[in-house]
DNA sequence: TACCTGTGCTAAATCGATTTTTCAAATTAG
DNA sequence: CTAATTTGAAAAATCGATTTAGCACAGGTA
């Protein structure tokens, strides 16, 4: 009734349990078992279902097969595509993962990464947010292997991946400016976050690329704290003391699915009204009509290239890594509101 | 640089590592450490940033203060919001929690559930899909601690939590029928899980109790299984020979999400042409104009609850539970689609 | 014959905690 | 004043694996 040990098995094969050990976990010929003992020995392991203990294996190793995944939220689409995928990519490498989020609150961020480091995670994926900088820093002193996503801090040294925020942005310009429209406004927050920089630097290089004049009246910076009625109301006052424009572009699906709140109270009609477009997908906007353009995140992509940076320091085999940034591209889809 | 052990405090503060264990674990009284050397010890620990290493632990104690949460869909949005109560109460506790999806799919969930197994979670939190039945079985067969959430087995005699599902749809049909609506439709999957069932139940009797007819035709029945542009056409056909229909209430939000897309490209407008109402909440029905009424899921409720009742089976002390199943009321959200 | 070498496996140390056992010194009892 | 008990803490066993060191035996060598 009890869970089989490693000594069970070695009785029931008649053998140390140190030779259990070696034959398998590949060490058998190495060790100079003989092949007949090693076969028994498998055998019996399997038939009896022996399965090593997990705590065990990690006292003894220091390894606890585990991955930390820090993201935002919990609950946001970002971290469900993400999580899907690094899930799965970890467990074919024979690794587990445990689930973090910061909850838009940077205090808690350090809480957490003390906490995974009690447990004993061997590498952090994690999606930095403002104010998580010192915590990161500190375990890349640590040499603990990072990776970042989604963003990252200039000063930190460790690999990260995320999406050409830059080229993103400008796709979707260029599909609005081709389509004749020039008076075009850009919601972001204003948080100091590389990507929302960079999404706006698209915004801006691809007016100019195409001689249309920046108007800073066009670029509406909303507050990241606020109360959402509040955001609401000035996303209104904003397109309303702004009725010439064409289109707008969210910089983030937060802000489109507040824009779309706002744009129904308005009673206007996607595209005729004014065209929409939003960076990172978002489920709602798959159905809500017309159907929302966005910018589409390679999640998988990011989550998969994560993992593989990430293996790829574990491996203490490996050298210093060449490549520390890497950027993939976004994918533009077009649907009815631009 | 390395990390501190037990044996190293007790060497700093000049006692056997034995003592110190005992005091740090509360048990110095009982173990008549003098108060002066507890002091001595706990303030030393206390300096040095002492953190007991956590695989040690376990695999002493046969704890790993590890839960796991096994859930259809990680995406889900009904695995978003019990994942953070769940996350919360469970590191209150001093828990961690390791999630799992199923991803539809019956044979994963055995799987995982005996991934799990090796991982050693000292306790299980389900949301059980058809398929998994077995393998939960198992589970209360060796003692394992399991709570189901959101369904159960009638055969498995282990505790459940979940929405009262009959009521919740009488609060809704009540609504409607209040409205002086009585042809109403009601679109579920073909699956046999008891909430369903139970759902289908209380469409019938608020019928019944109105004395308005219960016709079959208004019943429409999905396969679970089907692609998803299947599903959209035979909706579509649903409500296009059935043109007289003056609401429709859909058993799930999956289904409502589709029921949305449909009933946009028949171009219906609600609740004038059709009153919608669906079971379960979910982001988009808060935002799709004109917000789309729902029964809530007392998610929090749901999540507490089941907590508690996985914490008193981990709980040694305590004999059998009394009660096994909870049943928590829905909450009626009117919006503007009935 | 004595000495080395290689083979094939076992014994024992180890990871870092918890828990049981043991034990010297102090106290009490008879 | 010796024996029994209590006190306070150290020593050792244990959890279940991995890994290093070691041991017995066979065959080859000088």
């Amino acid at each position: 009734m009890k869970r089989l040990t490693l000594k069970d098995v070695a009785k029931l094969a008649g053998v140390a349990p140190s030779t259990v050990s070696f034959v398998l976990n590949g060490k058998g010929k190495q060790m100079r078992i003989r092949d007949e003992v090693a076969a028994r020995i498998m055998q019996v392991a399997e038939k009896s279902g022996y399965e090593p203990h997990r705590m065990a294996v990690n006292l003894r190793t220091g390894q606890s097969k585990t991955l930390g995944l820090i993201v935002e939220s919990i609950s946001g689409s970002f971290f469900a595509s993400l999580a899907k995928t690094i899930e799965t990519e970890a467990e074919r490498r024979g690794y587990n993962v445990v689930y973090c989020s910061t909850e838009n609150n940077a205090q808690k961020g350090g809480e957490l990464i003390r906490m995974l480091g009690r447990q004993m995670v061997d590498g952090y994926l994690i999606t930095p947010a403002p104010g998580m900088e010192k915590e990161i820093q500190q375990l890349v002193n640590q040499h603990k292997p990072v990776v970042l996503m989604d963003s990252y801090f200039p000063t930190i040294k460790t690999p990260y991946v995320l999406i050409n925020n830059f080229d993103g942005v400008q796709q979707g310009m260029k599909h609005l400016i081709g389509r004749g429209l020039t008076k075009i406004a850009f919601v972001m927050v204003d948080v100091k976050l590389i990507q929302i920089e960079e999404r706006l630097r698209g915004y801006v290089t691809a007016l100019k690329d195409h001689k249309i004049p920046v108007k800073k009246k066009y670029i509406l910076q909303l507050q990241y704290h606020r109360q959402r009625e509040d955001s609401l109301r000035e996303l209104q006052d904003f397109l309303e003391s702004n009725p010439e424009l064409d289109a707008i572009f969210f910089s983030t699906n937060y802000l489109g699915i507040l824009g779309l709140e706002v744009i129904a109270r308005m009673g206007l009609k996607m595209p005729e009204d004014l065209a929409v477009l939003c960076f990172d997908d978002h489920d709602i906007f798959r159905l809500y009509p017309p159907g929302i353009s966005v910018i589409e995140q390679p999640i998988e992509g990011i989550a998969k290239t994560a993992i593989d940076l990430l293996m790829y320091q574990l491996d203490k085999n490996n050298g210093p890594m060449k490549k520390q940034a890497i950027e993939l591209p976004g994918k533009f889809i077009l649907r009815g509101s631009a």
